[in-house]
DNA sequence: CCCGGGGAAGAACATTAGTTCTATCACATT
DNA sequence: AATGTGATAGAACTAATGTTCTTCCCCGGG
């Protein structure tokens, strides 16, 4: 949350909800939070959505959902889907405990998924490297940060040498480390022990089959 | 409440509060209700508020408020897992817009996961049979219940003669249907389609890894 | 048989409300 | 100074949505 404006916004919609019991509208928020166009507001429930704060169904009127702490759903835990994995890309990895909610989108999963565990997210799945380990392409894949792993884990790992981020089976192996692609057509990758940076470890597997 | 049409449409708005989180239009009632236009919602709406089961806020989009007990929590979904697949068990299926909960374990999840879905239960997988499908042991699938499938949909079928449920990738293939298994070491099965009780379709996986 | 009322259809109408576009301004960075 | 980003304005555009009107159907009572 950047501002206090937004701060004021959230505020507006829950007082709304609980008052009127439909959310309100985005001209109802200039009003109430006196704001002068509806595309500010447009533009800062926009900000709202990408950190997690609320979500909106395009082209729905009064399409505001609360989400987080404010409305706090028995059962149902929030983590922040913060990339894919097995691609290429730099893979930042929030704090254990306390954090900022990156931009992007935030996920709902069971608590039944994660329970009680902290520090989780989650990461798209792209390619197929871990197929035999029954998690596609596509999927969502919980991690854990912070937490010891043992071999045989898969880990979301961090090669500092070649800058990239994979999804693979963890072996120690002296002071080198085999990585396990968990596919019968890949072959495993070696790498000194002081190049590999585990960024977390799979906790759970989500799939929505359409 | 004269006709059952209305008591129909107060089911509808409160379940549909439940799920979204914010009242239906008249058209949502009109499509959610089986009705043919937008003045018979209407007209129905405007009888139930007179007879104080609701309130409508004049020009106001999604202007209905419940009145009364009927109070609908939103975001999430109690999903009854009653089972598990790929083992040789009954398997009652209950029935698809109200069901009592069955004894034994439900499954919190997002309204997100399953959203709009009714009929949803869940499975415990045992057995391998679907592991090329990325569904392995003790994964839990998310299974809708009548809805039509179509070739290649992973289902639940229950074998009529043979008094067996499993879990399979359906294909027609003229009066007879062969349940194909994800899995190369595994043989499909042919049978008549008259043997052939389809009891859901996968629409989602979740496993938890120790 | 005629009639009145509850219901239903379908189209039309009038706003409401979500979205987009362009322009502007403050502020920090290069 | 040039540039980029967050934030703001105002208006226009389109789609969603509440409301109204007219016609029609079914059915029981007079």
């Amino acid at each position: 949350m950047r501002s206090v404006k937004q701060k004021l916004i959230l505020d507006f919609i829950e007082a709304f909800i609980g008052e009127r019991g439909r959310p309100p509208t985005v001209r109802d928020i200039v009003h109430g939070c006196g704001l002068s166009s509806t595309s500010v507001a447009d533009y800062h429930l926009n900000v709202l959505e990408s950190e997690g704060h609320l979500r909106r169904d395009k082209h729905v009127s009064r399409g505001i959902e609360l989400r987080g702490g404010r409305r706090a759903r028995p059962g149902v835990a929030l983590v922040p889907v913060i990339g894919h994995i097995a691609a290429g890309e730099p893979l930042p990895v929030p704090a254990s405990d306390t954090w900022s909610v990156p931009a992007g989108e935030t996920l709902e999963v069971p608590e039944a998924l994660i329970r009680g565990k902290k520090g989780v997210y989650g990461l798209r799945v792209r390619g197929n490297s871990m197929v035999d380990a029954l998690i596609g392409d596509g999927d969502i894949v919980l991690m854990q940060a912070g937490v010891s792993v043992a071999n045989g884990d898969t880990v979301a790992v961090w090669l500092l040498r070649e800058k990239e981020a994979t999804l693979k089976r963890i072996y120690h192996e002296g002071n080198r480390i085999r990585l396990q692609p968990a596919n019968s057509q890949m072959q495993p990758i070696y790498v000194p022990a002081d190049n590999v940076e585990v960024q977390g470890k799979v906790v759970g597997v989500l799939r929505l089959v359409a």
